[in-house]
DNA sequence: GACTGTGAAGCCATTCACAGCT
DNA sequence: AGCTGTGAATGGCTTCACAGTC
Protein backbone atom coordinates (compact mmCIF):
# COMPACT_ATOMS: atom_id res chain seq x y z
CA UNK A 1 0.00 0.00 0.00
CA UNK A 2 1.27 3.58 -1.08
CA UNK A 3 2.00 5.85 1.65
CA UNK A 4 1.38 9.18 -0.43
CA UNK A 5 -1.68 9.75 -2.81
CA UNK A 6 -0.74 9.80 -6.48
CA UNK A 7 -3.75 12.00 -8.98
CA UNK A 8 -5.10 10.11 -10.96
CA UNK A 9 -4.47 12.57 -13.65
CA UNK A 10 -0.94 11.56 -13.34
CA UNK A 11 -1.71 7.48 -13.20
CA UNK A 12 -3.40 8.49 -16.18
CA UNK A 13 -0.96 10.34 -17.77
CA UNK A 14 1.55 7.23 -16.68
CA UNK A 15 -0.61 4.84 -19.21
CA UNK A 16 -0.09 7.30 -21.94
CA UNK A 17 3.91 7.86 -21.47
CA UNK A 18 4.36 3.87 -21.42
CA UNK A 19 2.44 3.70 -24.69
CA UNK A 20 4.97 6.31 -26.55
CA UNK A 21 7.74 4.75 -24.66
CA UNK A 22 6.56 1.23 -26.54
CA UNK A 23 6.19 3.49 -29.50
CA UNK A 24 9.95 4.96 -29.15
CA UNK A 25 11.71 1.32 -29.17
CA UNK A 26 10.12 0.27 -31.71
CA UNK A 27 11.39 3.20 -33.56
CA UNK A 28 14.90 1.90 -32.12
CA UNK A 29 14.86 4.56 -29.56
CA UNK A 30 17.40 4.18 -26.83
CA UNK A 31 17.62 7.24 -24.28
CA UNK A 32 14.20 10.33 -24.45
CA UNK A 33 14.30 13.34 -22.55
CA UNK A 34 11.56 14.35 -20.47
CA UNK A 35 11.25 17.71 -23.54
CA UNK A 36 10.81 14.83 -25.94
CA UNK A 37 8.28 12.90 -24.14
CA UNK A 38 6.23 16.10 -23.47
CA UNK A 39 6.68 16.88 -27.11
CA UNK A 40 4.84 13.61 -28.40
CA UNK A 41 2.29 13.75 -25.97
CA UNK A 42 0.91 16.68 -25.57
CA UNK A 43 2.13 17.84 -21.58
CA UNK A 44 4.82 19.85 -20.46
CA UNK A 45 8.63 18.37 -19.15
CA UNK A 46 7.86 19.45 -16.27
CA UNK A 47 4.71 17.53 -15.51
CA UNK A 48 6.60 14.37 -16.95
CA UNK A 49 9.23 15.18 -14.56
CA UNK A 50 7.34 15.22 -11.55
CA UNK A 51 4.60 12.86 -12.84
CA UNK A 52 7.66 10.51 -12.57
CA UNK A 53 8.76 11.68 -9.10
CA UNK A 54 5.91 10.50 -7.48
CA UNK A 55 7.79 6.84 -7.92
CA UNK A 56 11.51 7.42 -8.11
CA UNK A 57 14.05 8.58 -9.84
CA UNK A 58 14.23 7.19 -12.97
CA UNK A 59 16.49 9.12 -14.85
CA UNK A 60 20.35 10.50 -15.86
CA UNK A 61 21.07 14.08 -15.04
CA UNK A 62 22.19 15.38 -18.37
CA UNK A 63 21.43 12.83 -20.34
CA UNK A 64 17.77 11.63 -19.99
CA UNK A 65 15.92 8.37 -19.51
CA UNK A 66 16.56 4.92 -20.80
CA UNK A 67 13.69 4.17 -22.78
CA UNK A 68 13.59 0.44 -22.26
CA UNK A 69 14.03 1.19 -18.86
CA UNK A 70 11.85 3.71 -18.25
CA UNK A 71 9.22 1.69 -20.08
CA UNK A 72 9.62 -1.60 -17.52
CA UNK A 73 9.09 1.08 -14.57
CA UNK A 74 6.32 2.30 -15.90
CA UNK A 75 4.51 -1.11 -16.76
CA UNK A 76 5.15 -2.14 -13.35
CA UNK A 77 3.82 0.68 -11.49
CA UNK A 78 0.83 0.39 -13.29
CA UNK A 79 0.47 -3.04 -12.72
CA UNK A 80 0.70 -4.50 -16.08
CA UNK A 81 4.18 -6.22 -15.42
CA UNK A 82 1.64 -9.60 -15.52
CA UNK A 83 -2.05 -10.17 -16.75
CA UNK A 84 -5.24 -9.64 -15.33
CA UNK A 85 -8.58 -11.75 -15.49
CA UNK A 86 -11.21 -9.97 -16.79
CA UNK A 87 -15.24 -10.49 -17.45
CA UNK A 88 -17.84 -8.33 -19.36
CA UNK A 89 -21.22 -8.72 -19.15
CA UNK A 90 -23.58 -7.53 -21.39
CA UNK A 91 -22.80 -8.85 -25.22
CA UNK A 92 -24.60 -6.24 -27.04
CA UNK A 93 -23.18 -3.43 -29.37
CA UNK A 94 -20.67 -2.47 -26.94
CA UNK A 95 -20.17 -5.40 -24.78
CA UNK A 96 -19.25 -7.28 -28.49
CA UNK A 97 -17.18 -5.02 -29.85
CA UNK A 98 -15.00 -4.27 -26.29
CA UNK A 99 -14.77 -8.10 -26.55
CA UNK A 100 -12.74 -8.01 -29.78
CA UNK A 101 -11.31 -5.39 -29.12
CA UNK A 102 -7.43 -6.31 -29.78
CA UNK A 103 -6.09 -3.38 -27.76
CA UNK A 104 -6.77 -5.03 -23.69
CA UNK A 105 -5.15 -8.01 -24.54
CA UNK A 106 -2.06 -6.76 -26.04
CA UNK A 107 -1.88 -4.15 -22.63
CA UNK A 108 -2.28 -7.21 -20.04
CA UNK A 109 -6.10 -7.93 -20.06
CA UNK A 110 -7.48 -11.53 -20.64
CA UNK A 111 -11.19 -11.66 -21.70
CA UNK A 112 -11.87 -14.70 -20.09
CA UNK A 113 -15.80 -14.63 -20.49
CA UNK A 114 -18.39 -12.54 -22.07
CA UNK A 115 -21.76 -12.71 -20.54
CA UNK A 116 -25.39 -11.94 -21.55
CA UNK A 117 -29.44 -12.74 -20.24
CA UNK A 118 -30.77 -12.74 -23.63
CA UNK A 119 -31.38 -16.27 -24.47
CA UNK A 120 -30.86 -15.14 -28.29
CA UNK A 121 -27.94 -13.60 -27.98
CA UNK A 122 -26.14 -16.60 -25.86
CA UNK A 123 -24.04 -19.07 -27.91
CA UNK A 124 -22.85 -16.66 -30.29
CA UNK A 125 -19.10 -16.81 -31.27
CA UNK A 126 -16.97 -13.64 -30.72
CA UNK A 127 -13.50 -14.28 -31.86
CA UNK A 128 -12.66 -17.34 -29.54
CA UNK A 129 -15.30 -16.71 -26.64
CA UNK A 130 -18.86 -17.88 -26.81
CA UNK A 131 -21.52 -15.52 -24.95
CA UNK A 132 -22.59 -17.37 -22.10
CA UNK A 133 -25.71 -16.94 -19.99
CA UNK A 134 -25.39 -14.67 -16.70
CA UNK A 135 -26.17 -17.81 -14.78
CA UNK A 136 -22.90 -18.21 -15.08
CA UNK A 137 -21.29 -15.29 -13.82
CA UNK A 138 -20.44 -16.64 -10.14
CA UNK A 139 -19.14 -19.98 -11.01
CA UNK A 140 -17.13 -17.76 -14.44
CA UNK A 141 -15.36 -15.70 -11.43
CA UNK A 142 -14.22 -18.32 -8.82
CA UNK A 143 -13.53 -20.46 -12.20
CA UNK A 144 -11.40 -17.47 -13.37
CA UNK A 145 -9.69 -16.11 -10.83
CA UNK A 146 -11.47 -13.13 -12.31
CA UNK A 147 -10.52 -10.06 -10.64
CA UNK A 148 -11.78 -7.26 -13.19
CA UNK A 149 -15.85 -6.74 -14.19
CA UNK A 150 -17.01 -4.64 -17.36
CA UNK A 151 -20.10 -3.30 -16.84
CA UNK A 152 -21.59 -3.16 -20.95
CA UNK A 153 -25.52 -3.65 -19.79
CA UNK A 154 -28.26 -1.12 -20.16
CA UNK A 155 -28.90 1.27 -17.37
CA UNK A 156 -31.67 -0.16 -15.48
CA UNK A 157 -29.61 -3.63 -14.98
CA UNK A 158 -26.28 -1.97 -14.01
CA UNK A 159 -26.36 -1.77 -10.13
CA UNK A 160 -27.84 -5.34 -10.22
CA UNK A 161 -24.83 -6.61 -12.16
CA UNK A 162 -22.46 -4.69 -10.46
CA UNK A 163 -23.76 -6.37 -7.09
CA UNK A 164 -23.63 -9.62 -8.62
CA UNK A 165 -20.26 -9.23 -9.42
CA UNK A 166 -18.81 -7.97 -6.15
CA UNK A 167 -20.64 -11.28 -4.76
CA UNK A 168 -18.73 -13.12 -6.61
CA UNK A 169 -15.43 -11.71 -5.18
CA UNK A 170 -14.75 -8.90 -8.22
CA UNK A 171 -12.42 -6.02 -6.92
CA UNK A 172 -12.86 -3.66 -9.62
CA UNK A 173 -15.69 -2.14 -12.21
CA UNK A 174 -14.91 -0.65 -15.38
CA UNK A 175 -18.83 0.72 -16.07
CA UNK A 176 -20.14 1.68 -19.75
CA UNK A 177 -23.39 2.58 -18.43
CA UNK A 178 -24.50 5.77 -17.76
CA UNK A 179 -26.05 4.94 -14.36
CA UNK A 180 -24.19 6.09 -10.90
CA UNK A 181 -23.03 2.99 -9.49
CA UNK A 182 -22.82 2.25 -5.58
CA UNK A 183 -19.86 0.52 -4.49
CA UNK A 184 -18.50 -0.36 -1.12
CA UNK A 185 -14.92 2.23 -0.85
CA UNK A 186 -12.62 -0.71 -1.26
CA UNK A 187 -14.04 -1.53 -4.26
CA UNK A 188 -11.54 0.01 -6.89
CA UNK A 189 -14.45 1.84 -9.90
CA UNK A 190 -14.20 4.04 -13.22
CA UNK A 191 -16.77 5.53 -15.40
CA UNK A 192 -16.72 5.25 -19.20
CA UNK A 193 -19.82 7.30 -20.17
CA UNK A 194 -19.51 7.62 -24.04
CA UNK A 195 -22.44 10.28 -24.51
CA UNK A 196 -20.80 12.51 -21.81
CA UNK A 197 -17.73 12.70 -24.03
CA UNK A 198 -20.29 13.84 -27.18
CA UNK A 199 -21.85 16.18 -24.95
CA UNK A 200 -18.61 17.97 -23.76
CA UNK A 201 -17.83 18.19 -27.54
CA UNK A 202 -21.50 19.55 -27.96
CA UNK A 203 -20.93 22.40 -25.08
CA UNK A 204 -17.79 23.80 -26.56
CA UNK A 205 -19.08 23.84 -29.88
CA UNK A 206 -22.33 25.56 -28.99
CA UNK A 207 -19.86 27.99 -27.36
CA UNK A 208 -18.36 29.43 -30.48
CA UNK A 209 -21.98 29.72 -32.60
CA UNK B 1 -18.70 33.31 -26.73
CA UNK B 2 -18.77 33.20 -22.86
CA UNK B 3 -16.79 35.64 -20.97
CA UNK B 4 -16.02 33.07 -18.15
CA UNK B 5 -14.22 29.83 -18.87
CA UNK B 6 -15.77 26.98 -17.31
CA UNK B 7 -13.79 23.81 -16.09
CA UNK B 8 -14.71 20.85 -18.18
CA UNK B 9 -15.33 18.83 -15.07
CA UNK B 10 -18.52 21.02 -14.64
CA UNK B 11 -19.18 20.40 -18.12
CA UNK B 12 -18.97 16.84 -17.41
CA UNK B 13 -21.43 16.93 -14.13
CA UNK B 14 -23.85 19.15 -15.78
CA UNK B 15 -24.16 16.18 -18.12
CA UNK B 16 -24.86 13.98 -15.62
CA UNK B 17 -27.11 16.20 -14.11
CA UNK B 18 -29.35 16.14 -17.10
CA UNK B 19 -29.68 12.88 -17.46
CA UNK B 20 -30.58 12.69 -13.65
CA UNK B 21 -33.12 15.09 -14.02
CA UNK B 22 -34.64 13.31 -17.51
CA UNK B 23 -35.21 10.41 -15.42
CA UNK B 24 -36.76 12.40 -12.59
CA UNK B 25 -39.06 13.65 -15.06
CA UNK B 26 -40.18 10.29 -15.77
CA UNK B 27 -40.49 9.06 -12.32
CA UNK B 28 -42.81 12.30 -11.94
CA UNK B 29 -40.97 14.57 -9.61
CA UNK B 30 -41.80 18.13 -9.87
CA UNK B 31 -39.31 19.87 -7.06
CA UNK B 32 -35.52 18.91 -6.79
CA UNK B 33 -33.64 20.14 -4.51
CA UNK B 34 -29.51 20.19 -4.98
CA UNK B 35 -28.98 17.61 -1.94
CA UNK B 36 -31.44 15.17 -3.99
CA UNK B 37 -29.22 16.05 -6.90
CA UNK B 38 -25.74 15.43 -4.94
CA UNK B 39 -27.08 12.35 -3.68
CA UNK B 40 -28.13 11.01 -7.29
CA UNK B 41 -25.42 11.24 -9.09
CA UNK B 42 -22.73 11.16 -6.13
CA UNK B 43 -21.30 14.39 -5.84
CA UNK B 44 -21.99 17.36 -2.90
CA UNK B 45 -24.73 19.86 -3.08
CA UNK B 46 -22.52 22.91 -2.66
CA UNK B 47 -20.63 21.48 -6.08
CA UNK B 48 -24.27 21.52 -8.06
CA UNK B 49 -25.05 24.80 -6.77
CA UNK B 50 -21.51 25.85 -7.67
CA UNK B 51 -21.79 24.46 -11.00
CA UNK B 52 -25.39 25.85 -12.42
CA UNK B 53 -23.87 29.09 -10.33
CA UNK B 54 -21.96 29.27 -13.62
CA UNK B 55 -24.65 29.48 -16.17
CA UNK B 56 -27.39 31.67 -13.79
CA UNK B 57 -30.13 31.36 -11.03
CA UNK B 58 -31.93 28.28 -11.88
CA UNK B 59 -33.68 27.58 -8.45
CA UNK B 60 -35.84 29.00 -5.72
CA UNK B 61 -34.42 29.88 -2.35
CA UNK B 62 -36.09 27.90 0.32
CA UNK B 63 -37.75 25.41 -2.42
CA UNK B 64 -35.39 24.11 -5.37
CA UNK B 65 -35.72 23.18 -8.68
CA UNK B 66 -38.25 22.92 -11.15
CA UNK B 67 -37.55 19.85 -12.54
CA UNK B 68 -38.19 19.68 -16.77
CA UNK B 69 -37.60 23.60 -16.59
CA UNK B 70 -33.83 22.55 -14.69
CA UNK B 71 -33.83 20.08 -17.49
CA UNK B 72 -34.20 22.38 -20.71
CA UNK B 73 -32.01 24.42 -19.23
CA UNK B 74 -29.20 22.10 -18.78
CA UNK B 75 -29.71 20.88 -22.35
CA UNK B 76 -29.91 24.05 -23.84
CA UNK B 77 -26.04 25.17 -21.59
CA UNK B 78 -24.77 21.91 -23.24
CA UNK B 79 -25.91 22.72 -26.71
CA UNK B 80 -28.24 19.45 -26.57
CA UNK B 81 -31.43 21.71 -27.89
CA UNK B 82 -30.83 20.78 -31.24
CA UNK B 83 -28.99 17.83 -33.08
CA UNK B 84 -25.31 17.35 -34.20
CA UNK B 85 -24.75 16.09 -37.28
CA UNK B 86 -21.42 13.35 -36.51
CA UNK B 87 -19.79 11.02 -39.15
CA UNK B 88 -17.50 8.31 -38.06
CA UNK B 89 -14.82 6.71 -39.29
CA UNK B 90 -13.20 3.50 -38.95
CA UNK B 91 -16.31 0.67 -39.53
CA UNK B 92 -14.11 -1.55 -37.64
CA UNK B 93 -15.64 -3.08 -33.84
CA UNK B 94 -15.35 -0.18 -32.71
CA UNK B 95 -16.26 2.07 -35.22
CA UNK B 96 -19.84 -0.62 -35.73
CA UNK B 97 -20.69 -0.10 -32.13
CA UNK B 98 -20.46 3.32 -32.02
CA UNK B 99 -22.90 3.58 -34.93
CA UNK B 100 -25.26 1.48 -34.00
CA UNK B 101 -25.36 2.75 -30.16
CA UNK B 102 -28.52 4.31 -29.45
CA UNK B 103 -27.28 6.69 -26.48
CA UNK B 104 -25.95 8.98 -29.58
CA UNK B 105 -29.31 9.17 -31.16
CA UNK B 106 -31.23 9.75 -28.29
CA UNK B 107 -29.17 12.52 -26.69
CA UNK B 108 -29.46 14.69 -30.06
CA UNK B 109 -26.79 13.09 -32.33
CA UNK B 110 -27.50 12.04 -35.99
CA UNK B 111 -25.23 9.35 -37.21
CA UNK B 112 -24.98 10.47 -41.14
CA UNK B 113 -22.17 8.16 -42.25
CA UNK B 114 -19.72 5.67 -41.49
CA UNK B 115 -16.43 5.37 -43.63
CA UNK B 116 -13.77 2.62 -44.10
CA UNK B 117 -10.84 1.98 -46.04
CA UNK B 118 -11.09 -1.57 -46.30
CA UNK B 119 -13.10 -2.42 -49.39
CA UNK B 120 -13.91 -5.82 -47.86
CA UNK B 121 -16.09 -4.08 -45.49
CA UNK B 122 -17.47 -1.37 -47.77
CA UNK B 123 -21.02 -2.15 -48.66
CA UNK B 124 -22.07 -3.46 -45.21
CA UNK B 125 -25.43 -3.23 -43.88
CA UNK B 126 -24.90 -1.21 -40.10
CA UNK B 127 -28.37 -0.56 -39.43
CA UNK B 128 -29.86 1.66 -41.16
CA UNK B 129 -26.30 3.05 -42.41
CA UNK B 130 -24.34 1.42 -44.75
CA UNK B 131 -20.19 1.87 -44.61
CA UNK B 132 -19.26 4.04 -47.34
CA UNK B 133 -15.45 4.43 -48.90
CA UNK B 134 -13.51 6.77 -47.27
CA UNK B 135 -12.92 8.59 -50.30
CA UNK B 136 -16.41 10.14 -50.19
CA UNK B 137 -15.19 11.71 -46.55
CA UNK B 138 -15.27 15.02 -48.38
CA UNK B 139 -17.95 15.14 -50.13
CA UNK B 140 -20.47 13.56 -47.38
CA UNK B 141 -19.23 16.06 -44.74
CA UNK B 142 -20.20 19.19 -47.24
CA UNK B 143 -23.27 17.27 -48.21
CA UNK B 144 -24.92 16.66 -44.59
CA UNK B 145 -23.06 19.92 -43.21
CA UNK B 146 -21.46 17.95 -40.31
CA UNK B 147 -19.68 19.11 -37.52
CA UNK B 148 -18.20 16.14 -35.44
CA UNK B 149 -16.13 13.14 -36.54
CA UNK B 150 -15.13 10.12 -34.58
CA UNK B 151 -12.07 8.94 -34.90
CA UNK B 152 -12.34 4.85 -34.73
CA UNK B 153 -9.51 4.17 -36.74
CA UNK B 154 -5.77 2.41 -35.81
CA UNK B 155 -3.26 4.63 -34.33
CA UNK B 156 -1.06 5.19 -37.32
CA UNK B 157 -3.95 6.03 -39.29
CA UNK B 158 -5.57 8.65 -36.82
CA UNK B 159 -3.82 11.77 -37.91
CA UNK B 160 -4.29 11.39 -41.34
CA UNK B 161 -7.90 11.08 -41.07
CA UNK B 162 -7.83 13.91 -38.83
CA UNK B 163 -6.46 16.05 -41.06
CA UNK B 164 -8.79 15.07 -43.93
CA UNK B 165 -12.25 16.01 -41.40
CA UNK B 166 -10.65 19.44 -40.43
CA UNK B 167 -9.97 20.09 -44.49
CA UNK B 168 -13.12 18.78 -45.58
CA UNK B 169 -14.63 21.56 -42.13
CA UNK B 170 -15.54 19.41 -39.18
CA UNK B 171 -14.99 21.41 -36.18
CA UNK B 172 -14.82 18.70 -33.63
CA UNK B 173 -12.96 15.42 -33.24
CA UNK B 174 -13.90 12.40 -30.93
CA UNK B 175 -10.77 10.83 -30.78
CA UNK B 176 -11.01 6.63 -29.46
CA UNK B 177 -7.67 5.47 -31.13
CA UNK B 178 -4.63 5.69 -28.90
CA UNK B 179 -2.92 8.17 -30.26
CA UNK B 180 -1.57 11.94 -29.47
CA UNK B 181 -4.00 14.04 -32.50
CA UNK B 182 -2.38 17.29 -33.03
CA UNK B 183 -4.93 19.91 -33.81
CA UNK B 184 -4.93 23.52 -34.26
CA UNK B 185 -6.38 25.65 -31.18
CA UNK B 186 -9.98 26.44 -32.83
CA UNK B 187 -10.90 22.68 -33.23
CA UNK B 188 -12.77 21.29 -30.22
CA UNK B 189 -10.73 17.79 -29.68
CA UNK B 190 -11.88 14.93 -26.83
CA UNK B 191 -9.84 11.32 -26.35
CA UNK B 192 -11.65 8.60 -25.22
CA UNK B 193 -9.21 5.93 -24.66
CA UNK B 194 -10.23 2.34 -23.30
CA UNK B 195 -6.92 0.75 -22.25
CA UNK B 196 -6.28 4.18 -20.47
CA UNK B 197 -9.24 3.49 -18.11
CA UNK B 198 -8.81 -0.51 -18.07
CA UNK B 199 -4.91 0.58 -16.88
CA UNK B 200 -6.21 2.78 -14.13
CA UNK B 201 -7.85 0.30 -12.60
CA UNK B 202 -4.71 -1.77 -12.92
CA UNK B 203 -2.60 0.50 -10.96
CA UNK B 204 -5.26 0.36 -8.15
CA UNK B 205 -5.79 -3.02 -7.90
CA UNK B 206 -1.72 -3.11 -8.06
CA UNK B 207 -1.87 -0.78 -5.37
CA UNK B 208 -3.70 -2.94 -2.80
CA UNK B 209 -1.94 -5.89 -3.72
C1' DG C 1 25.90 22.43 -21.98
C1' DA C 2 22.24 19.49 -21.16
C1' DC C 3 18.88 17.56 -18.52
C1' DT C 4 16.91 15.69 -14.10
C1' DG C 5 14.77 16.27 -9.58
C1' DT C 6 12.40 19.35 -6.49
C1' DG C 7 10.96 23.21 -3.29
C1' DA C 8 8.20 27.24 -3.90
C1' DA C 9 4.81 29.86 -6.24
C1' DG C 10 0.78 30.13 -8.82
C1' DC C 11 -3.49 28.63 -10.32
C1' DC C 12 -7.72 26.26 -10.40
C1' DA C 13 -11.46 23.47 -8.42
C1' DT C 14 -13.91 22.03 -4.39
C1' DT C 15 -15.70 22.69 0.14
C1' DC C 16 -17.24 25.60 3.82
C1' DA C 17 -20.28 28.54 5.94
C1' DC C 18 -23.56 31.90 5.96
C1' DA C 19 -26.41 35.80 4.16
C1' DG C 20 -30.60 36.16 1.61
C1' DC C 21 -35.13 34.58 0.00
C1' DT C 22 -39.61 32.13 0.28
C1' DA D 1 -37.49 26.18 8.59
C1' DG D 2 -35.64 25.08 4.29
C1' DC D 3 -32.89 25.74 0.50
C1' DT D 4 -30.34 28.64 -2.90
C1' DG D 5 -26.47 31.56 -4.19
C1' DT D 6 -21.84 33.07 -3.14
C1' DG D 7 -17.52 35.08 -0.97
C1' DA D 8 -13.84 33.06 1.60
C1' DA D 9 -11.02 29.26 2.86
C1' DT D 10 -9.04 25.13 1.66
C1' DG D 11 -6.86 21.65 -0.87
C1' DG D 12 -4.59 19.81 -4.85
C1' DC D 13 -2.43 19.94 -9.33
C1' DT D 14 0.59 22.39 -12.46
C1' DT D 15 4.16 25.51 -13.61
C1' DC D 16 8.30 27.92 -12.46
C1' DA D 17 12.93 28.25 -11.62
C1' DC D 18 17.06 26.58 -10.12
C1' DA D 19 20.39 23.59 -7.59
C1' DG D 20 22.48 19.26 -8.57
C1' DT D 21 24.64 15.93 -11.63
C1' DC D 22 26.72 14.01 -15.72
Amino acid sequence: MKAFKIPEATVMRLSIYSRYLHQLMDEGEDTVSSGEIANGVGVSSAQVRKDLAYFGEFGTRGVGYKVSELYLQLMKILGLDHRWNTIIVGAGKLGSALALYQGFSDRGFNICAILDINPAIIGNQLGNLEVQSLDQLSSLVGQHQIQIGVIAVPANHAQDVTEQLLQAGVKAILNFSPRVLKVTPDIVLRNVDLSVNLEILSFNLALNR
